[in-house]
DNA sequence: CATGAATGAGCGTTCATTCAT
DNA sequence: TATGAATGAACGCTCATTCAT
């Protein structure tokens, strides 16, 4: 019998231990693949005691998704608002944070599994989006409105589309997941030179 | 009993019946979750009559990913291979022929599909990557050696990362499969942005 | 297409076809797991086929069982009555009379069969019993009394117990079904060694 | 729900209670035939529990073979091996212990699946050849060698084929099970007439 | 709190039988 | 008559969930 979590931090333990577990299963073989027995062996419990922290797989799901945001965005919010450095600057800042992110395998997880599964669990959609799309676009769209204001950017396609921005990071996550395999993909080369084209593209410049 | 399919015809027509049943059940409930007897109650058949022409509940997968590709690819091979316009209007044409593919709901769908579950079927993987993936890329990277022989580009990032170029279109694949219906997306106005600052980023243009 | 079986002759040969391909299969598979496709074909024929010369896999099995007995047992009967040789050699006779029907593989399989799913088959075992089980004893039987009329018989065990003049034979059919494989066995010398056997222990004699 | 096993001995009676119901519904339907849904009905439990105590039909049936066995044997064994007994009583010792075996219907149902069900299942028949034949034709062997040693049997029928000796058993198990409905049979009686027969056939006595 | 045995609805696949051709 | 496509009821096996211990 594993211990028993008689405290609220050992209740936190094992609830995170439930869900790294969860994490690795469902990315291995998608939500619906995805066994109970597996992740309970996998986090070193019985099957029965998950029930003991989640309602049901869905719950438990949802309750993974939410945990592995983190707190990257906040941070890149604050480091934005408080840089004197051009916009360009920031943008470029956005995108190292998200490729910092995304060296992280927990992370590149959930991103695949919100985009896989989201369609099914609008909870999960309605979260992502409000807590890390909705955020991430209301950045970009500041940090595009500042070079504009300050006649940096010629142009305001990321501020209608912020998705352009971030659509390399994306591929880059799916890329690792289901073709790496067959032809390997260097993230951070590919996200560096996505901001340099946008940068060029935005300010104009020539080099 | 549905009507028996006695000529070879009569077979594909069946063949394409089911496929297209299977695919509405496996973009709406993922490839694990969908049920054989969703899938034949969608084509109107019995579910045993699927085992008439697909050997398993995989190989259907894989035979609707299989025959959705459709010919876009080598048309568009054979217009910019015959086109003497510069490299940048070649480009957007590339983007053009995505959009446009992409307008057919189905084709949304199998590449949702892949990335979703490509992971788990490595036959489908390798088999988006050789038709389509490797293709798309190569024809990118003869663009892009094109424009900078001409001196038209001004560098070559995408001659390095043609992941680059179509990555936007991937964004508004996953976006209108899981977020659209909370924010929606112009996919079309997104593209052509897209090549707006593609395009620019690459000639040095400041239009 | 096979060819029609237009004449009565054609209609007989279809269905010989049909049985021994059936036999093959039942006696492979058992009743139960064999499948009417491979029956059909192993006779070359198309599955529905089957349907117009029997009513149900049940029927096509209780068929091939009347069917393969063969007239071994009047043959047999005619010659006990004509023949004024001692009782023992009567009884040796038929003892060569059923190690001769069993090199026909097809009687072994169906005595097999009967005995495996005879107690499934009530129709099957009333038959078998009636024409070859109640006939062999009967032929025992008369042949016994004849030994005690004459004094050649000492004892009348086998006209008490028919069944211990033939369970070598049956012996001899279930191991080479279900044992030769690992131990082979001569049924031939078997039954010529019980018969032995026999003849000493009804006759008195030492020798 | 049924009451859990928690203990080995609680197991091992779960495990006989679902051998005993499959061992009914096996020798009434065959192997093939046989439905776990009948047999989890029969020992009162749910289909998913067998799958607790057996990972397939075919190994549940293995076991049932394996674990029907019983001593029996050995205990012969050991008799004849310390008896100063003269050769035809050991023998009939043997035939005794046979009928007393065969008055279990558990054990008859099993020699019958084995004889009918042998020939698909290799590992059951190459596991009764060397638990049970292999062991009895020993048996038979040593006593007929010590009856010639003494003199007391004139001939060794019996040593080139044991199989003579068990044949009326096997012939009472399979009639039990297809004709007695039809024709009762004392098969006391039936393996007593036969050790007389054989008795008088090896020692060449007159009575 | 933790366990893991038990449940039973569900699913992919099979196959005897039917029927349109 | 012959075909083989179509059917749909099973069946073996799984697994999320429950519950006795």
């Amino acid at each position: 019998m594993a211990r028993q979590a008689r405290t609220k931090a050992d209740r936190d333990d094992r609830i995170r231990a439930i869900q790294a577990a969860a994490l690795d299963v469902f990315a291995a073989k998608g939500f619906s693949a995805a066994r109970l027995d597996d992740i309970a062996a996998a986090a070193g419990i019985a099957k029965g005691t998950i029930y003991l922290y989640f309602k049901s797989k869905d719950e438990l799901f949802e309750a993974i998704v939410k945990s592995t945001i983190g707190v990257t965005l906040s941070q890149v919010e604050q480091a934005v608002a408080a840089s004197p450095a051009p916009a360009s600057q920031l943008l470029r800042l956005v995108g190292q944070a998200i490729a910092g992110a995304l060296d992280d395998p927990d992370r590149k997880r959930v991103v695949h599994l919100v985009l896989s599964e989201g369609a099914r669990f609008p909870a999960i959609a309605d979260f992502y989006h409000s807590e890390i799309i909705a955020r991430g676009m209301a950045l970009v769209r500041a940090i595009v409105a500042k070079g504009r204001a300050s006649g940096e950017f010629i142009s305001d396609e990321p501020a209608r589309f912020p998705q352009l921005v971030i659509a390399p990071a994306l591929v880059a996550v799916m890329w690792s997941i289901v073709f790496a395999r067959i032809e390997p993909l260097d993230a951070h080369a590919l996200i560096e030179a996505h901001f340099d084209l946008l940068t060029r593209a935005l300010t104009g410049s020539s080099r």
